[in-house]
DNA sequence: GTAAAACCTGTAGTAACTACAGATGCAAGA
DNA sequence: TCTTGCATCTGTAGTTACTACAGGTTTTAC
């Protein structure tokens, strides 16, 4: 199977498969006699488990942790949930951090009429120094 | 005064003020004879007014487009508005990405149960195709 | 006078790709 | 057989918003 191919099957970019196999994600494939990668089903596979983990918001360096266990078949469980667990804390942080400025922005733009005068509330809030530290 | 006193009263980094002058979100200040660089009042503002607009998660290219309007002074509190309301709007999108995420792997971290075995759910359900399309 | 602290420029590194340029490989039609 | 055209190759640079040096100069304090 040659990049395209694999490419398609995949819902990956050529070239992001060519990078990861510059970062070691995906090993180096045996060439056709001019060249070209050949691909077989294991890598599909590998693949498509790097493509769903980056889907659920998983690091590079966390798929490759992963990987290492997988591929060392000396995982266990444990270790597999210990990464879920601390990327689903980061998750949760992320999205508590958004949601403090999603209510910032929505009170100083709440604040403001749109209108045609060059004089805006959030333009102002803005030059302001921070009064209420949110935390 | 000094990029370090800047430096101090804004919470920027020294080098994140120079790269903000490299990109030119800053002017070019004025040098002391010996070629360091000397700031006021107004530029302490300039950059309170950047860095507050960073931690609402602004994006630099957002921040230019606003410095413009107040530069030329011709702005109207709609086009600052417009601005904001497409930032909360990925704001929102961003949320509601993450909590997806959140749902997603908080169901399949549920199913394993952190046994010794290196058999794991987590890592099977990573090596599946997607089945539901969450949209 | 000298030592330390602050400053200078310029470059490279970060994450996770994307986008070329310019050179081949390969398959099919004339 | 030649040629056209698509797929693939390598290598490098660009993206975002910084951070982190290295190696040199200026300023300040003693």
């Amino acid at each position: 199977m040659l990049i395209g191919t694999l490419s398609e099957r995949t819902g990956c970019h050529i070239e992001t498969i060519r990078y990861y196999e510059r970062i070691k994600l995906l090993p180096k494939p045996p060439r056709s006699g001019g060249g070209h990668r050949l691909y077989d089903r294991e890598q599909v596979k590998r693949l498509v488990f790097i493509r769903r983990s980056r889907e659920l918001g998983f690091s590079l360096d966390e798929i490759r942790t992963l990987l290492r266990l997988v591929d060392g078949k000396r995982y266990t469980c444990q270790e597999v949930k210990t990464i879920t667990e601390t990327h689903l804390d980061d998750i949760k942080r992320k999205i508590a951090d958004l949601r403090r400025l999603q209510k910032t922005l929505a009170i100083i733009s709440g604040q403001c009429e749109g209108g045609l005068v060059p004089d805006c509330p959030i333009i102002d809030a803005l030059f302001e120094e921070k009064h209420a530290e949110h935390h």
